[in-house]
DNA sequence: TCATTACCCATTGACGCCCATATTATCCCA
DNA sequence: TGGGATAATATGGGCGTCAATGGGTAATGA
């Protein structure tokens, strides 16, 4: 599996160090086994992890972008300045740099939450707070999206 | 056959094991190896259970939404946050994770139920007033695939 | 020099892997 | 066609491995 998926629990120690969840760990591309990249949420007071590859990817998206928008500025501010690359110990453990926890609220314990191509670490009281919310929306709109969970798509689904 | 279909009833052991139904073990893509995707029903109380394969297909769905939109961000967490891969041991058994336990008010012992392309796991006695109301849903509606069931099904119930 | 981080090793508990037994289904032959 | 032999499945349990966590000490850098 190269995503990241599913959500982990994990504890914070006196120094300061969380394991990477193991599964996280394998979805990284094996070169970048050591180092991760973290940055605030744009949307919510989480912080959001990835490798460097995906970074990669937004980059080029924001190069989509007029260079002369405000837009272009806007997103190049606040991803590019705000990105920290963070190296894992041998034991798949980080460092979160102090001003993300104040500005995610976490203390000594956390929430991973797979989103796909990146992950997200929570205060775990506001994972399940926003895991609620979104979930509830996904089953308003069931008939749109959430129908792929268990309609058809093909006769070997 | 392709599809999972009928019903199961098993237990699940000290260490909280179950086995996945021989039938739908092998309803599994064989390219799928010994591996299930499990999450929360969004219409019951129960669990739904799938091969991995349909995930990726999922996965495809939401990666083609906007990266930066309100929708990516919903769909992502209350999916790919919420689904839990699985592996079965060498005997098909494999760990109901306690949060979908808990949501299905699983104890120990479950009803697998075919539903063609994924299957549902439910509380033994919760499963049996499932299957009555929509029975009886059906009969009263006399709706042309109710007619169409009990007709041809008979045998199995 | 002090504080922070990197590296190393230890502990613990959960889970995967393996083998054993029980139970059910299937087959085969009289 | 019946009933025992045989295979397949469900269930039980031991044990080694690995992930998460804890902590000591050396290296690093302001």
């Amino acid at each position: 599996m190269n995503l990241f998926v599913s959500q982990f629990f994990n504890k914070i120690d006196k120094k300061g160090r969380v394991s990477l969840p193991s599964q996280f760990r394998n979805t990284l591309p094996k070169k970048s086994n050591n180092e991760i990249i973290l940055f605030k949420s744009l949307k919510f007071k989480s912080i959001e992890g990835c490798s460097s590859e995906r970074i990669d990817k937004i980059a080029d998206k924001i190069e989509e972008l007029d260079i002369f928008s405000d837009d272009q500025d806007d997103f190049a501010t606040s991803i590019f300045s705000e990105i920290i690359p963070t190296k894992l110990d041998k034991e798949g453990r980080f460092l979160i740099p102090e001003n993300l926890k104040l500005y995610s609220n976490i203390s000594n314990e956390v929430t991973f939450i797979g989103q796909g191509h990146y992950f997200q670490i929570w205060e775990p009281q506001a994972a399940t707070e926003r895991q609620k919310k979104s979930r509830e929306r996904l089953v308003r709109e069931k008939r749109t999206l959430g129908s792929i969970l268990t309609s058809s798509m093909n006769k070997n689904g």
